[in-house]
DNA sequence: TTGTATGCGTTATCAT
DNA sequence: ATGATAACGCATACAA
């Protein structure tokens, strides 16, 4: 169980470990003499030598952890994210610790405080609602710090994601060029800027058409399957006999949610009810009707995030920037022209 | 940006470092006057003091930190297996560092040394194939090691999973309940003992009930969607005019890609063919046909490896234990009984 | 109750 | 090309 160090080498070859150091260091190997660095290599490899990182790090000041920081684990649509963020930050030598909130605002600062206790290199951030911007500029200020996915406008703080507004757009002019005139928008939490955006994009493109849409914003605290039942509930008995045919539900959980809720209600879809939702998480393709959506570029945002967050490592200094990427409208069955 | 230390609050305070350490300390604050505890509790406060995991760690020899290995992050199975983990962790105050293997050996065998290299204090593995066995046993010989979700069979290391014989006999069961006597099974990589053991319980019940069983055995690497299709295309080729009309997938996504590839080909399900998955994994509820499936304890999984990590760090002696829990059958719309 | 001294394993600086 | 030495920040054994 004793795990072997620099020194044991060390007295094993009769050198100083200083030397040994170097031998092992990969951008110093060149300043120690080929033959010993072999008998070193030789012996790391004999006596099965690991490192420490933590005693590096100590001594360094870097760990080469990044933390990230998540909503929701359960999230089907979280793992594309991390799948990116695992392979960007793989190719840097770089390892992630990862941590939920449970998008809880106490929960997230708590969070913050055990990653800088970590003495993490940067944070990749993902979570976050209006009333965290404070506790997120803070921490952008003490560590590299890139928010992912989701945004905070005028933060400061560099950023990766896409653009949810053009998104609310691309599923209005879908709705609107299948002849859909009486429109409805299913509302996830206004208090996250991504589900803001898709508002603010589906209500301009509307407003320009001028068309009519109902908005369905129940104040709900989490955007879920059951939450789109109930948005949904809520659509049919405000509309009572004259429901709108055009639907946007601002992400896919809530779309299959109310989807299904119709259903019991007599309602199907694509042929009485058209629905767009929003992520393309994996498995909607496969839904009946499949869905149609507005793809976020999830795995995209997500290795972006890490090559940021490794140049920002690299550059503390190095003024925020923002990256921002497309959404992409992905039309399946769950969208119909009307009938006339 | 500099960080503020333990010798920085004690000369504040005109105390000794040592002092202060014990102040913040949470099981030896009683060995320091209440007093002076108040003073440093203040002072800690107000100079913003975050502590140093990694100074600490490498003091103690003891990192707080987990490795936790899964296969691969974009498996919406993983999901819920995570959030057990992160949740269980969360309790015992320590963090998970997450890795992915891509179910790729050299990548295992790397991240083992990356992990150790960082002194986690315990492992939680959830990838490994057959040829994985000599690495994982030797991890575990080095570090307290929990296998969740897969086993490997009399490797003496501490596991968490659930009986997939008995899933299997419960596809089986289910099937010949429903009235069907040609089945078949499609199957995943073998190499995987999960799968193995689903085979073999599959395989008993039906031998057991005298029934007929088609086996597709394309050796997949990986269980996909894609490798469904390909898997149901065998069958079909096959079994040319007679097809099975009970099938059991062995997880969900070889069944939703079997279940697509039939319904390009003409057969519906469950009409012409009942089609059983394997895991539960998210939205398979909310497919059309709903799947019928065995429900793998997924969150509970995560959960329990994770406190049974807990406490094997803190009595690593402590001989090998297994828990092993129980699958459920969840009936739902993709089966049904033969027509006569 | 508090202070002193030491070492965890590494790396960087300085000298040789 | 290599060795000696110090320091990173913390926790502990021991002394006072």
């Amino acid at each position: 169980m004793e795990s072997v160090t620099l020194k044991d080498i060390a007295e094993h070859l009769g050198v100083d470990s200083s030397t040994v150091s170097r031998a092992l260091s990969p951008d110093k190997r060149n300043l120690v003499n080929p033959a010993t660095r072999r008998r070193v290599l030789e012996a790391a490899e004999v006596l099965g030598y690991r490192g420490n990182q933590q005693a590096s790090a100590l001594r360094r000041g870097r760990t080469g952890i990044i933390g990230v920081i998540v909503a929701d684990l359960g999230n089907p649509f979280i793992g594309p994210v991390l799948r990116g963020i695992s392979s960007g930050l793989g190719g840097k030598g770089l390892l992630p610790i990862m941590t939920e909130t449970q998008d809880s605002s106490d929960e997230l600062a708590r969070i913050c405080n055990k990653l800088l206790a970590q003495r993490v290199d940067a944070i990749i951030c993902t979570a976050g609602r209006q009333a965290d911007r404070a506790v997120l500029k803070r921490l952008a200020k003490e560590v590299p710090t890139v928010l992912a996915v989701r945004r905070f406008p005028n933060s400061g703080i560099t950023t990766v994601s896409h653009d949810d507004a053009a998104g609310g757009r691309l599923a209005a002019e879908h709705l609107l060029s299948l002849g859909h005139t009486k429109l409805a928008m299913l509302m996830g939490p206004q208090d996250i800027w991504s589900f803001e955006g898709r508002t603010q994009g589906f209500s301009e493109a509307v407003a320009a058409a001028d068309a009519e849409c109902v908005l369905v914003d129940e104040a709900i605290h989490l955007p879920t399957l059951d939450a789109g039942r109930e948005l949904m509930r809520r659509l049919l008995d405000q509309t009572a006999s004259d429901h709108p045919t055009g639907i946007f539900a601002e992400n896919d959980s809530i779309a299959i949610g109310a989807m299904h809720l119709a259903r019991e209600h007599g309602l199907r879809c694509p042929d009485d009810l058209s629905i767009v939702g929003y992520n393309d998480v994996p498995l909607t393709a496969h839904l009946t009707p499949a869905l149609t959506t507005i793809k976020l570029p999830a795995y995209e945002i997500g290795r972006l995030a890490a090559e940021l967050v490794a140049t920002l490592i690299e550059d503390p200094g190095r003024s925020a920037s923002t990256v921002t990427l497309s959404p992409e409208l992905v039309v399946r069955e769950s969208t119909r022209s009307v009938r006339i």
